[in-house]
DNA sequence: AGGTGCAGTGCAACGAGTTGCATAGGTACG
DNA sequence: CGTACCTATGCAACTCGTTGCACTGCACCT
């Protein structure tokens, strides 16, 4: 599995604290692995143990120290072998889709409403991402290796919540015809 | 939390035993909540002892015996209860993009051709879809109720895994332009 | 003076999902 | 005849993810 390998590709761009990790999740990597900070807590600790990233404790002036980290020789050997192994396509997982399959059994209506707030939501989500591809990455053609995987990685993003709103305003349309 | 929505949902449609309910979420409603049969057994004795769903043993000749469930009044409560109640909007999660974004890090043509195998299931995955819509809604315009719920969670996964496609071609040809 | 928010790390408990295995009889194939 | 797959249920162990909490100290707002 793969927080691992999230974190090992995080800490190889750039060495950083936990804290400052879990702040990158909530930025790029975290639209395609999101990650509490607990959670990257304790998979360092892991790491560290098994020798994957090494830390060096930092004193800081009225803040509290902090635990740099950075990959050691096993963690990129590590991030390689997975890099070169299959891994399985990942699947849909989403409530809505189960709450509009069961609208019926209860208020049709106020799953609709349900849905037009999750349409809000993911549409904020977009515009964060474009107003980040905007930023960052211009001139999308004049790209190339690293730069170029990331811009992909935010397409990604920016597709699967373009697609997804698309689908919030089928199926309100649908529900707004069929519930008069 | 869901899965027991889930399975309520599946469950008011029609009752089953948890091998039939295995079946089916591998079917439909496993387009949007993917199941094992360990867990919807474990679930089932949950809300068999909660009281929301009840089971009646069926002796089966040839085969082994069964548990047939029905949801309870308790488990019709919950579930409209649940309806009514807001869910957090979904998060993607696919190590596909971690692997991207890594890509440089080991070798960009083997990423490239997971990829391509990623992009060959899903592609699978979509004419399964698109080929129950056919069969089963081959006249989307005249659906009401629960058929047209049904319809449109359908059309989720066909979305869903249309803008995934559509996004490994992107990638495909991005790399391969970046990578002679 | 008190509340909120940020930076920073961490524990403990729980809930959800995964994997391997066990049992058991029936059918279908080579 | 053996193997493999289907129906059918389930345990045990494990990993992964979530939630609530604890502690420190500074900065900022009201």
């Amino acid at each position: 599995m793969a927080l691992e390998h999230a974190i090992l590709v995080s800490l190889t761009e750039r060495a950083g604290s936990g804290y400052e990790l879990a702040r990158r999740f909530d930025r790029s990597i975290g639209y395609f692995w999101p990650a509490t900070h607990q959670q990257i807590y304790r998979v360092l600790r892991r790491m560290d143990e098994a020798g994957w990233v090494k830390h060096t404790e930092i004193a800081q002036e009225g803040r509290p120290d902090k635990k740099v980290y950075r990959v050691a020789a096993a963690g990129r050997a590590e991030l390689t072998r997975w890099l070169a192994e299959p891994e399985d396509p990942a699947v849909l997982r989403d409530g809505l889709g189960v709450k509009l399959r069961g609208a019926s059994l209860g208020s049709v209506d106020v799953v609709l409403k349900e849905i037009e707030r999750h349409r809000a939501e993911h549409a904020t989500r977009l515009e964060v991402y474009r107003s980040i591809q905007k930023r960052d990455f211009p001139k999308p053609s004049t790209l190339h290796g690293r730069d170029l995987h990331q811009y992909l990685v935010l397409r990604g993003g920016i597709r699967a919540e373009e697609s997804f709103t698309a689908w919030c305003d089928e199926v309100i349309e649908a529900l707004r015809k069929d519930n008069p």
